[in-house]
DNA sequence: TAGACTATTAACCGATTCGCTAATCATTGA
DNA sequence: TCAATGATTAGCGAATCGGTTAATAGTCTA
């Protein structure tokens, strides 16, 4: 798992709301840019990086491309972050919970 | 809560490993500086970054300062953001959880 | 296959980041 | 009050980021 490349795609804002909206439906390039004061090709290099992270996938539908969030990806990185700096005294062995609450 | 500036602070490998240690133990600079390949001015910095986000705490102890985690403020951000990808469907209300399991 | 449309890459620019060393500030204790 | 110790700030250079416009690539359709 991409920890480092995954909080540096994390680190700004925009590809942060990138994520956001994409966390509600999938989307095209053409559509996030129409959400966003930015020309298409600044999406569409915020978009590189994210799936260069893991934490989209494209999906090619004729001309347009597709972006869906990897939610899993996401959250298994917030959750493993979490547990590095949660102290010994809260690590103690848990009993294991469904996927849901894990994170 | 300071959301940009936390992610920010939180795209540095090593501000994620100083977190890491703070996670263990309340540290001061000169102590954190001992544990990485690095200089103290430059832990000075990343230490001073991640109190403006609110992630550490910075309390005087004589000449030294002693840094520790603000765990909450951290595990807040992340909850809140695995929240913000969540899509609709997974948004529907739930009971309160207690704190720890929150995140 | 030519043209239209979507997406990506290239090239550039200003701002920021991150490390360093040197200098300064803060605190203690002789 | 001066010297020692720990922490921070200043100032510098190399590298990266984040946006722009222009050029290129990929795909459908007439």
């Amino acid at each position: 798992m991409d920890f480092d490349r995954i909080f540096a795609a994390l680190a700004s804002g925009p590809r942060r709301r990138i994520l956001a909206f994409l966390g509600q439906t999938a989307l095209t390039t053409s559509e996030l840019a129409a959400r966003f004061p930015m020309s298409a090709p600044a999406v569409s290099r915020h978009l590189s990086l994210l799936e260069a992270a893991g934490l989209v996938a494209r999906e090619r539908q004729g001309q347009r491309v597709l972006y869906r969030l990897e939610r899993d990806a996401l959250l298994e990185a917030l959750g493993r972050l979490a547990a590095q700096v949660d102290g010994p005294l809260r690590r103690e062995p848990q009993p294991p919970r469904p996927p849901r609450e894990a994170i």
